[in-house]
DNA sequence: AACGGCCCTGAGAGCGTTCTCACGCGCACG
DNA sequence: CGTGCGCGTGAGAACGCTCTCAGGGCCGTT
């Protein structure tokens, strides 16, 4: 029991092809009893169009894809990247639309890649962690396959994209150290190749000059955005400012490292020194004390990134969109909050 | 520039469409200066094959899909995940399949990948994280789509799966905090109607059997795979056996729990209560003191699970396949493994 | 010199859609 | 009663590829 064709199924109803895939299309000029013989009949064959022929001629593949390039696989101990998935699917789920991912961790599968992606195989593309300044979204845009950045594209494409309040939510985390009566704040940074780093960063450094307090490079260390960059960032830190009484970490990741250099410090946390963390992913829950962190929803961003890609796709125009989300900082132990409750 | 036909690459190159169409799919019957011509010309015109075009007379579709079925998202927060399609990603790279991502996370949501799976649009089908037992492998199976099931497959289905060790895997842990001295030894399981909880539950009754003692049902409780579920079963167990002095929890998220449980009742770590978890993942090294953990490559199984997929696809018989995966204990100071040393 | 075989090639049908165009019908209008 | 128009419909080309089949060229054999 094969898929059977529209010709098949207009010979069942008693149409001809091309009403057939009126029905199948929606068109309202149809005549009401041709468009309900013919539903039946599609019914009773168990009719499913052929997408291949469809995108033959429409030219349409109802797809996009989503590109994770990661060739250090240093996001993907993250579990922020699932989230971002799980929201994309609910962003399409409305459409016929499907998700081909696209993973390229090296050089020749980015080759790869970026020939599926410009060989017209999809409508779209997102993508995600992209580093310094990877060519790939102005190559595909200049090809006219519409593109949304997850996160800040890189330095200043000009190129829709979807990102999380970085700025403000590193603000917000100082500005609750600062409260805490927190008086030598330092900061773990990401790697400064990556925007979302730099821009943490720089939220770390307006907060401090806000409370009129002078930045202090010996209090920032960059953590690589990984769990073990950051144990060792902290241990620096702390050897080079025994007196922080805070740190500020950009990524969960780096300060569960964070934690444990502390830990192996003797400092207690939250009395000795306070951590916030970034992103609040299931990490921030596992740590000990749980960590206060930096909220973003992930999956928020995904269904964002596939509205504003769905969006571009309709319009074919090249109306560069951006979508900032709000942050929002979750207080825990880690940095005196609740001492227990939710957790 | 859009792309050019094959048509357009024929003229270029002076030859037919037939001819170009056997260079690109590499037919030996051609003589090798026709074919050098070419080459020469898909180089110049920057010629792509349309799949659509290629699907629409050959039937395959060069793609498969990846069903991660998770309406709970329970596992979703588990970082395991994007490790597996990682895997499925490396074992796809040889091959131009494209992997498409179905998420279906609400009975609607279900319906429509069920549609979308039997209409023929992939070539086969890797499925996940299935419960109970979900009809879904042995629908598309009648069907005659290939299907490989990621775990063990609900419930003896005839359907070929590739899974871990979860039975020997379990044994090696409990084995351990039998060697380390450990007389009352209890399990957090998972939610048994997940085979992988069932089974490692088996490994652990079979490991105290092994040394001669008799298992105790009290010294066991259901987690549910969580985070919560994990920290209120250790509460549970320290509630009904005081003199528990080490837990076999079988998922990392689970064990994390019960640390903060064991943590909030004042029980050290590993010295008054040895704890060992399931999955070493990400959470395994963020956690206070480090988790001991059964291991499993999820990249490997992801790569496994593409690699068996391709074989049935590419052999077109109804074979059912098994693999099963090694898993590794690795000691950490959890269960009073080394104090330091490699994290 | 005629013939059979092999190697390489090209013509052309066909895959299942969509979409343009033209046509037949019924109706209102002049 | 002819003309025009809108509505619903069908015929048929087109999309870009694969694959079968037939045929031309060249060899060795009889």
């Amino acid at each position: 029991m094969s898929i059977p064709t529209l010709e098949v199924v207009a010979r069942a109803a008693g149409v001809s092809r091309a009403t057939v895939s009126r029905v199948v299309n929606g068109s309202p000029t149809v005549r009401i009893e041709s468009r309900q013989s013919v539903e039946k009949a599609i019914a009773q064959l168990g009719y499913v169009p052929n997408r291949a022929a469809r995108t033959l001629v429409t030219r349409r593949n109802d797809s996009i894809g989503v590109v994770i390039a990661e060739p250090t696989g240093r996001l993907f101990g993250d579990p922020y990247f699932a989230e971002v998935l799980r929201g994309i699917g609910a962003g399409l789920a409305a459409r016929e639309v499907s998700l081909v991912l696209v993973l390229s961790q090296s050089p020749d599968e980015e080759r790869r890649a970026a020939r599926y992606l410009t060989g017209g195989h999809v409508d779209g593309v997102i993508l995600f962690s992209l580093h310094g300044n990877d060519p790939l979204p102005e190559h595909l845009q200049s090809r006219g396959i519409p593109v949304v950045v997850g996160g800040q594209p890189p330095h200043g494409a000009r190129v829709s994209y979807v990102d999380n309040d970085n700025h403000g939510g590193a603000i917000a985390a100082v500005n609750h150290l600062i409260e805490q009566g927190r008086t030598r704040i330092a900061t773990i940074t990401g790697p400064l190749d990556m925007p979302a780093a730099v821009t943490r960063r720089l939220g770390f450094l307006e907060a401090i000059r806000a409370a009129g307090r002078t930045p202090d490079a010996n209090l920032e260390e960059c953590g690589g955005f990984t769990r073990e960059g950051g144990q060792r960032a902290m241990e620096v830190l702390l050897q080079r400012c025994p007196d922080i009484d805070a740190v500020f970490a950009a990524s969960d990741l780096m300060a569960a490292g964070a934690l444990s250099a502390l830990h192996a410090a003797g400092r207690r946390v939250p009395e000795d020194v306070a951590v916030v963390g970034f992103d609040d992913s299931i990490i921030a829950l596992s740590t000990q004390p749980a960590l206060s962190s930096v909220h973003q929803s992930m999956e928020v961003t995904g269904r964002e990134l596939a509205n504003v890609l769905l969006q571009t796709i309709d319009a074919r125009d090249q109306v560069v969109r951006h979508v900032v989300l709000e942050t929002e900082l979750i207080v825990r132990q880690s940095s005196g909050g609740p001492p227990t409750g939710k957790n």
